[in-house]
DNA sequence: ATGACTCGACTATCGAGA
């Protein structure tokens, strides 16, 4: 089974593209975020078309995650929040969906971006990144068998590597971003990508010729439990994806399960 | 070339992305 995460930057303008990608990999379960529509809008009838069902969680044209997996999955125990997920000003965004397929229980996630080091989405963000590791960390201490991959947009960078330019950066490199980014490893998650393929990044910004000049980020991660991070195989990350006619500006992640 | 932001709200500009 393969599954990969793609911040796709808007599912209807990225359609075309998000089709062809599923029909080149034939990848199994492909976690989305920021599909930036309502289940509504989603066009939903061109991935019916290449044998892939849609589940989607979308409040407007901010954020949004969602699941596109093979018509001979079934999608069990679907939740639209994590537990204890935070708001922001009253408002439950949509930035994480749960799904088990065949047993593995991924977690699509859109993390929020801090803005600022002083900004309220920065303890925004903090939160939220805190209570998905104490969530996840509840499942597995009850289970330690547990399969569990959480995937997506993290907006942090880990290591000085990620970013190209680190004096250009406060936010995504902080030392509170890492904190909460490293409890994921504490509480027994494993960025097993990191190992399998180094040094390339996951995102480039549109503007100021990012991508030919490789400035780009890694912040689009797969952390997975130890009873799925022995099943890795193999992994990539498409960097092709951000070349071409109307990319995303992230590109996906994929790993390769036994 | 991988090339100088892009998206979706709305109709002209703006918030948001990171």
């Amino acid at each position: 089974m393969q599954i990969a995460t793609w911040n796709v930057n808007s599912v209807r303008a990225r359609q075309e593209r998000v089709t062809a990608f599923l029909q080149r990999t034939n990848v199994d379960v492909l976690a989305m975020q920021e599909i930036k529509c309502k289940p509504e809008q989603f066009p939903v009838e061109a991935f019916e078309a290449i044998g892939y069902k849609i589940i989607s969680h979308g409040l407007n044209q901010w954020n949004g995650v969602a699941f596109a997996y093979k018509q001979d999955l079934e999608a069990e125990d679907i939740e639209t929040s994590f537990d204890q997920q935070p708001e922001f000003k009253d408002v439950q965004e949509a930035r994480a969906l749960g799904a088990t397929f065949n047993g593995v229980r991924v977690w699509s996630l859109y993390v929020p971006n801090g803005r600022g080091l002083d900004d309220p989405h920065m303890q925004y963000k903090l939160e939220f990144l805190d209570r998905l590791a104490a969530t996840t960390a509840e499942q597995l201490e009850m289970d330690p068998e547990l399969e569990i991959a959480l995937v997506g947009d993290f907006n942090v960078a880990p290591l000085d590597s990620d970013v190209y330019d680190l004096s250009l950066f406060e936010t995504h490199v902080s030392e509170p971003e890492r904190d909460a980014f490293s409890a994921f490893e504490q509480i027994g998650l494993t960025d097993k990508v990191r190992e399998l393929v180094p040094d390339i990044y996951t995102y480039w910004d549109y503007k100021d010729l990012c991508f030919p000049k490789n400035n780009g980020m890694r912040i689009d991660f797969m952390l997975t439990s130890d009873a799925l991070t022995e099943r890795i195989e193999s992994a990539s990350i498409e960097r092709d994806e951000r070349k071409g006619e109307l990319p995303s500006d992230h590109v996906p992640v994929v790993i390769s399960l036994s």
